[in-house]
DNA sequence: GCAAAAGTGTTCATAATACACCCATGT
DNA sequence: ACATGGGTGTATTATGAACACTTTTGC
């Protein structure tokens, strides 16, 4: 610090933004906060909430994302700050956002619909108040760089799956169709999933083998999985 | 917001801290901070300061970047967010760490030594306040990760330089001596550099021409440059 | 002419992509 | 028996890494 008078100093008011992703019916979600209370009534908002003395800004996410979800041990991720001075017309806000991925069906869908949240496809986010539109899309976005480098599923699949299934993941993320054949060679050339002697008839007469992941801690992935630009 | 009442809410201390680095005979450095003022006097550490009212935590690096080195139109990047309770002993604060890029021939010496700064090798960082050490590890690899996805070096290396000095920037960021004939061809498929009708004489009797980087908005960077993990 | 850096070319291994083809089975 | 998704194999091309070789020029 050039001069670090910790007194004189102004304090900011700060919170975290999250923006929740769920995967439900080969689309890929995200969970929004319908305000039907005042300050904001009837404008939609990523979900957030302050920042407390005492705790950290991935504590406050934890926190807003149990109290809405019912969820703990949720993966979070810090994105991006956002800080400009007018961002939030109700006062000067410093806001962090945050990634965070969730199985929809593991979460306590009362909850979420009792405090007015909804589940949104991620193509069709509507107007959002203040600058969340550009914090969602900032989100999304290092989602997919997320998962051009790391193999996501684990907390947005569930606990067995089909390498198909997991392909469609990829898809509804990318918004592109990979392809079955190569895209079934390279996820288990990454030797991060084990195929269980079990199979799923639903979607195929033959029936697909389900896989689960390894533990994090077996899993070292230092190649590209998905080849990914801004121009594709 | 799960329930945003601005006045009632408390407010916190944010501060930013900069990891600047520069490149000089071959090594990368970053810029330290020597207190020679209390608190803290004798201590060492990254290059901060506070975040006011009415200005992005943006604004508040290119203060500290400017009040330091004499240098507007600097390269910053946000990188992440520290904000443990504890982690500074003076009282809690939150700090947003940003990477800045700047070329040590061009600024201000004097600036920066009246300011009890100095430039230091980042392979021999010593120990530093809070958590800086952390918080300067996590920029370093923040910087080689970039570097492995953007041709970096516009922002360190003088505006006409040689594929051998552009080379020797990446051996000091990654800390390994990539071939020579690959390297150049990596580069040059890039499409990123312009030769120039000029050699540089100094480091070899045939000379090697110089280059310069083309305007930002004529390159498009979709591979990765340097293969780099973690373990290597 | 030789040392030394600049720059080019060659080879081999691996990875990405497109796509043909076989497999298993419920209807 | 055939349609359908599951799964494997193959051919082609692109990329990466190692390294030999050629160029230039001051000494």
């Amino acid at each position: 610090m050039l001069n670090k008078a910790y007194n004189k100093q102004s304090k900011q008011l700060i919170s975290v933004d999250c923006s929740i992703f769920g995967y439900e019916n080969g689309i890929l979600k995200i969970l929004l906060f319908n305000r039907n209370i005042d300050p904001y009534k009837g404008n939609i908002s990523l979900v957030g909430g302050w920042v407390n003395d005492n705790e950290s800004v991935e504590n406050a996410a934890y926190r807003v994302l149990k109290k809405l979800t019912g969820l703990s041990n949720v993966e979070i991720e810090q994105v991006k700050i956002f800080s400009k001075p007018k961002r939030d017309e109700g006062g000067r806000v410093i806001t962090v956002s945050f990634n965070a991925l969730i199985k929809i069906v593991e979460h306590n869908i009362d909850l979420v619909n009792m405090h007015g949240a909804f589940w949104q496809k991620v193509d069709s986010i509507p107007n959002l108040i203040f600058d969340h539109n550009e914090i969602a899309q900032n989100s999304l976005e290092f989602l997919r760089q997320k998962a051009s480098y790391h193999l996501v599923g684990r907390d947005l699949l569930p606990q067995e799956f089909t390498i198909t299934q997991l392909r469609q993941l990829y898809n509804s993320i990318f918004q592109k169709e990979f392809d079955p054949g190569n895209f079934r060679k390279k996820i288990l050339s990454l030797n991060a999933i084990v195929r269980l002697d079990k199979k799923d008839t639903s979607e195929s007469k033959k029936g697909a083998f389900y896989y689960k992941f390894k533990n994090s801690e077996d899993i070292t992935i230092n190649e590209r999985i998905i080849k990914f630009s801004q121009n594709d």
